[in-house]
DNA sequence: CCATGATATATATCATGTTAATTAAAACAT
DNA sequence: ATGTTTTAATTAACATGATATATATCATGG
């Protein structure tokens, strides 16, 4: 997240950067981009919190439920599909199970292995929330934030 | 922070808009500011991190010192800058106190209000940290990205 | 076979974000 | 002038990210 309320000005920009080495412009653009993304996410975070749900278990479900040819992976291809760390892949995991969204079992040739597959809710959670995310966006996209 | 590591196709994207209501590509775009802004998020942070610093702290100091014609701001005025609550305010500000980056100093006329300035070594810091970090958002931004 | 190393997952601890509640002082309306 | 409300800053409790460490199981060379 990028917490600066106001950006600086292409003057200010200039003043820091001492005239030369970065192009105050392509800072401020820059920026601009951490700025516009972290108030998206803002409202993204927001919306997924009125659901109960976060970022992090939305995109859990996501990478299991895009799968198109199986309907589980194993927690170390969640990690793979996922910029976390393994211990809050973990962690996520556990809260999913809690609320009965994923299934956990363990592989039969390799009892490290863990296969996560969604349960029918955990669909039915995902395809209920997927709207109001995509509207967000296109809405952020579009200039139509409120 | 966006932590999806492979966006979807536009196909996929279709797939779960149900081909309506919302425009495949503006979502995609979206996503695609979302996970750009999250790798440069990544790398200011470690840039920030190997310099014992933080995103927030460097920041915290920005605020103060690019205010023009005073040489110092109130909590209050510093948490109106930034985009975070007041308690992670309180708490920074311990730490660059502990640090002495920054001093505090309690109003003369109203006593529940600090003035919070940087000290000498509080603005080298700044002026140290300064240039890696533009360096990192051009290098982003001309695609130079390790 | 079985000690050693590699791999898959989970736990422990810490850093840093949030909201709710607290403290202290000022402002204001009787 | 004094009780109530508002404001400024902080503390308390919790959520969720990270790294370092532990556990369990598999693979492999002697």
């Amino acid at each position: 997240m990028f917490f600066l309320k106001d950006l600086p000005t292409r003057r200010m920009i200039e003043s820091y950067s001492g005239h030369y080495d970065t192009d105050p412009d392509t800072i401020r653009d820059g920026l601009t981009l951490l700025r516009r993304a972290s108030l998206l996410i803002r409202r993204l975070d927001a919306y997924f919190a009125r659901h109960g749900f976060s970022q992090l278990r939305f995109l859990f479900l996501i990478v299991i439920d895009r799968e198109t040819d199986r309907d589980s992976l194993t927690v170390g291809e969640i990690t793979e599909r996922l910029d976390v760390s393994g211990p809050v892949v973990a962690r996520t995991l556990r809260m999913l199970l809690d609320d009965g969204l994923v299934t956990k079992m363990t592989d039969e040739d390799d009892s490290r292995i863990r296969h996560i597959a969604l349960t029918p809710e955990g669909r039915d959670r995902l395809t209920a929330i997927l709207p109001g995310y995509f509207r967000i966006i296109a809405d952020e996209m579009d200039g139509k934030a409120p």
